[in-house]
DNA sequence: ACGCTCCTGGCAACCGGTTGACAAGCGGTG
DNA sequence: CACCGCTTGTCAACCGGTTGCCAGGAGCGT
C-alpha cells in the first residue's frame, strides 16, 4: 500500500523527489545528486530531471532536507527592541546577506528582557546555523555559554574570543570633536547611556581621548535611560554643567535634549549646541535636524550574516575587516559657541 | 554498529529522544509522548523523562519534527521595506503572537519589487505553517495563486475570499473631519498616494464621504511619491488649491509638506494645516508635531498571526473582529483655519 | 477465582530527503 | 578478446522525531 499511499499524498501535498523520480524514469537519489551535486549526474539526465521538476512545480522541502545533512539554511536574528531604529538596518542588511544566498531569517525581539531573550535563544538555536545577537542584554557569560553550542555574532558588542561586528566610532567622533572645536566650543559634555551600555563605554573613551587630545574639557553627565525621555530629563544637569555642547550618547537622547531646551527657552544651537550618535529615521526631519555621528547599519547587519554564513562554509570568507565606519553627519543642531564661557 | 555511531554523536551534537530514552529506560516513543501528550504517559514515567530530558539539556529537534507531522512550527512575514515605519509594529506584533505559542516568526523584505516578493515567498512557503502578507506588491492573480498552495493572510490590503486584516479608517476619519471642521476648516485637500494603493483608494473615499456630510469642500491632489519627498513635491498643488487644510496619505507625506511650507515662508498650523496617518515613529518628535490618523499595527500584526495560527488549529479562533480601530492623535500641526477663505 | 476493561509502554513504519558503497555500462587499450 | 578505469545510476541506511497498532499487566466487578 505504499504505492497507494503515494497517490494519495500526490493530489493534496507537495509533490516530492519520489514524484519526481518517478516521472524522470529516474531512482530518487538521482533527483536528489542532480537537483545538487553539479555534475554528478550526466547532463541529459539532469536537464529530463530540472524539465521534470518545472513542469511539477516541485520545491524541495527544507526541513527534509536539513534533517540528514544538519545544515538548516536558515540565520536567526535577536534583537531587543524592533522599535529602536537603530535596529532596521541590521535587520535589513541581515535579511538581504542570507536572501543573496538562499537562506531565510528567522527573527526574535527580547522586548528589552534578558529572561526573553534567552527563551528566544533556545527557542531559535536549533532552528537556525547561527545567530546574530544584536544590542544583546545578556551578559558575557550567558553569551559564552550560548556561544558554546550554536554559532554566533554579535553587533555592537565585543567580548574576548567571540566573534562581533561593532562601528568604529573613533573618526566619527573624532571628526565630531573637530567639527565642536572649529565652532568654538572649550567645554563640552557627554550624556551618557545606561551603566551596563557597552556601546556608552565605547562612545565615552573615545570622546574623552579625543577631547583631550584637541584640548577640550569633558565631563559625562549621566547614566541615563537611553530614550526621549532620559535625555529630556537630563536637561537640568547639562545646563548646570555650563558646557556649551552637548554629545548625546544615541539620537533618541538626543531628541529628548533638545525638547527640553527648547521647553526651558535654550535655543539650539544658539544656546547649546546637540548631537547624537546612530542617524536615526527622524533626526533629519526635526527641526532643528540633529547633528550626528553615523554608521551604517544595514552593511552591519550583512557582514554579521556573512560572518556567520563563511564560519558555516556556505560562502567564502568575505576579505571586509570587522570594524565598520562612522561619520558625521552635520546638520542644524550645532552651531558656533555662545560666548558665555570664553 | 548502530550503537557504536550513536555513541559517537552523543558527545558533539544535541541529545535526542534516544539519548533520553535509554538514560530513562524507556522507549524512544515514551519519551515523545511524555513530552506533548499530556496524560499518554504516566505521571511517574513522565516526571522520569522530564527530569532526565532536563539534566541531558534536551531541546527537541523542530526539524525531525516538523517532517512527520507537517507541522512547521513557523509564520512567515513577508513586508515590502522594512524602514517603512508602519511595518515595525506589524514586525513586532506578529513576532508576540507567534512567541506565545513558541512558533517562530521567520521574515522577508521584498523591496518594493513584486519579483524580490515573489522569490520570496517561494522561498518561505515551504518552510512555514502560513504566511503574513504585509503591504504587498503583488496582483490579486498572484496573491489568489499563492494562496491556493499556501495559508495565507493579508495586512491592509482586501481581496474577495482571502483573509486579511485592515484599518478600520472610518471612525479615525471622522474624528479628523469633525476636529478639522470644529477649528474652521470650509475647504480642505487629500494629498493621495500612489494610485496602485489600495490603502490611498480606501482613505480617500471614507474621507470623500464624511467631509461632504460635514459640509466641507474636498480635493484631492495627486498621486503622489508616498514617501517625504512625495509631499515635498505636492506643496506646490496644495498651495495653490487655496485649501486651508492638507490631509496627507501617510505620515512621511505629511513631513514633508510640512517641510516645503515652512520652506516657502508658510507657518503650520498658521498657514496651513496638515495631517498624516499611521502614527509613525517619528510623528510626535518633529516640530510641530505631527497631528494624525493612527491604528496599533502591532495589533494588527498579532492578529494576522493568530488567525493564521488558528487556521492551523494551534489556538482557539480568537473571537476579535478583522477590522481594527483607528483613533485620531491631535498634535501641533493642525489649528485655528486662517481666515483669508471666509 | 475468573474474565473484562483500561492503562501503559514497546514495536515498527513513516515523513522526504542525503549519501556511502557498489554495480552496470561504456569506450579505450594492449 | 580480456581487461581496465571511468562515468552514471541504484540500493539501502540514516537523520530524529511521531503515531497506529498491539500486548502485557493492573485493577475491578461478580
Amino acid at each position: 500500500m505504499t504505492e497507494n499511499s503515494r497517490q494519495r499524498r500526490r493530489g493534496r501535498s507537495a509533490p516530492t523527489i519520489y514524484d519526481v523520480a518517478e516521472r524522470a524514469g529516474v531512482n530518487p537519489s538521482t533527483v536528489s545528486r542532480a537537483l545538487n551535486q553539479p555534475g554528478r549526474v550526466s547532463a541529459a539526465t539532469e536537464a529530463r530531471i530540472r524539465e521534470v521538476a518545472r513542469e511539477l512545480n516541485f520545491h524541495i522541502n527544507p526541513m527534509a532536507r536539513s534533517l540528514p545533512t544538519g545544515r538548516r539554511g536558515t540565520i536567526a536574528l535577536v534583537v531587543a527592541d524592533i522599535t529602536n531604529p537603530v535596529v532596521f538596518g541590521i535587520v535589513r542588511g541581515a535579511e538581504r546577506a542570507a536572501a543573496e544566498v538562499g537562506y531565510t531569517l528567522i527573527f526574535a525581539e527580547s522586548q528589552e528582557s534578558g529572561d526573553v531573550e534567552a527563551a528566544a535563544i533556545e527557542r531559535l538555536a536549533p532552528a537556525s546555523d547561527g545567530m546574530v545577537l544584536a544590542t544583546t542584554r545578556l551578559s558575557d557569560e550567558a553569551i559564552r555559554a550560548v556561544a558554546a553550542s550554536t554559532p554566533i555574532i554579535m553587533i555592537n558588542r565585543e567580548i574576548d574570543g567571540l566573534p562581533s561586528v561593532a562601528a568604529d566610532v573613533e573618526p566619527g567622533i573624532a571628526e565630531l570633536i573637530a567639527h565642536l572645536a572649529g565652532l568654538g566650543h572649550r567645554s563640552i559634555a557627554f550624556v551618557s547611556g545606561p551603566v551596563t551600555s557597552w556601546t556608552s563605554s565605547r562612545r565615552w573613551e573615545a570622546l574623552m581621548r579625543e577631547a583631550v587630545a584637541a584640548g577640550l574639557k569633558i565631563v559625562e553627565i549621566g547614566p541615563n535611560v537611553p530614550t526621549v525621555d532620559g535625555g529630556h530629563a537630563a536637561f537640568g544637569r547639562v545646563s548646570a554643567s555650563g558646557v556649551t555642547a552637548a554629545v548625546c550618547f544615541n539620537d533618541l537622547v538626543a531628541i529628548g535634549l533638545v525638547k527640553a531646551a527648547y521647553e526651558n527657552g535654550v535655543s539650539v544651537p544658539g544656546g547649546l549646541s546637540v548631537s547624537g550618535f546612530d542617524d536615526i529615521f527622524g533626526s533629519a526631519l526635526m527641526v532643528p535636524a540633529l547633528t550626528t555621528v553615523g554608521a551604517d547599519m544595514d552593511e552591519a547587519g550583512a557582514r554579521a550574516v556573512r560572518r556567520l554564513l563563511a564560519d558555516a562554509g556556505v560562502v567564502p570568507a568575505p576579505h571586509e575587516g570587522d570594524r565598520l565606519p562612522t561619520t558625521l553627519v552635520v546638520r542644524d543642531s550645532t552651531g558656533e559657541a555662545r560666548r558665555d564661557v570664553d
